[in-house]
DNA sequence: GATTATTAGTCCTAATTAGAACTAAGTGAG
DNA sequence: CTCACTTAGTTCTAATTAGGACTAATAATC
């Protein structure tokens, strides 16, 4: 049971990292899913819903309403893909870019203030360690 | 933005847990949140919602809904405050101490298999070096 | 080439989530 | 004591969440 600690303290971790950065998004109204989206789909070429979930961590059934509240915002729009009919190609309108804009560059700043206290180095070796446990998660995982 | 890869990283790490953590408990008829009422719960006198919110970190607003199925489900039962007529005591029912006693134990051992591949001192540093880049994120939620 | 299996996305359900409004009950200042 | 303030929980709303059923389209296999 020596590892509740950890356990916990990852927890308590992305718990505090999520109230810190929510109410800034809130602030530009957009959801915290919301902005993933706008930031992910932000100088990119368009992309399908799969590879958007993949990148976000957002499953399927979730993306479909999010998305559908981007584009009644007018921020988002899915277009066929020419490749493959099965799919659509997801891309930032005009609005939606410029939201990207706006937001994207102030959440960051907002963000940057929150990691200011630990050193590169320990930036490197948090990320590293943290890393080699969930490989060693997901390994298990499938199982 | 070198913070970038550690936040994502984090963010992964949490959701590996989840992923890992969450079947188990599914194949105990529990939802995540409702396991950790029931583990906050176990082997520990009656408690207020108020006091059983900041353990789990449920909001309030949450908290009464996972009560309501966890009452439905008879494992946890409301009982007035003698000391405090606003608020009641949770307790386990009879039945909710048996499936304390059957899942805690099990998912414990379940989720150790996950953590096993950390040496001790490993855990006790990463558990540190987050605890710091927490506690100055709370810093900043304050202002 | 026909059949089978896989993939992409939507729709549906049950549960969680935060936050705000609300009620009831305790606390404190005068 | 009385009025303002705080606290405990419930209720309500809008959004997310995962997962399963479903449709349509593509790929794979024989």
């Amino acid at each position: 049971m020596e590892f509740l600690p950890l356990l916990r303290e990852i927890v308590k971790s992305y718990q505090a990292f999520d109230n810190y950065s929510a109410p800034h998004i809130k602030s530009m109204d957009l959801t915290p899913p919301q902005f993933d989206v706008i930031a992910t789909l932000g100088n990119q070429p368009p992309m399908t819903c799969k590879s958007l979930g993949d990148k976000t961590l957002i499953t399927k059934g979730t993306l479909t309403g999010i998305l559908d509240r981007l584009e009644i915002k007018g921020m988002i729009e899915r277009k066929a893909n020419e490749e493959d009919a099965r799919s659509q190609k997801i891309a930032l309108t005009t609005a939606g870019q410029a939201i990207f804009e706006h937001t994207f560059p102030t959440h960051m700043q907002h963000l940057e203030k929150a990691f200011k206290q630990l050193s590169p180095q320990q930036m490197v070796d948090l990320t590293s360690a943290l890393k080699q446990l969930r490989e060693s998660i997901e390994k298990l995982a499938t199982h």
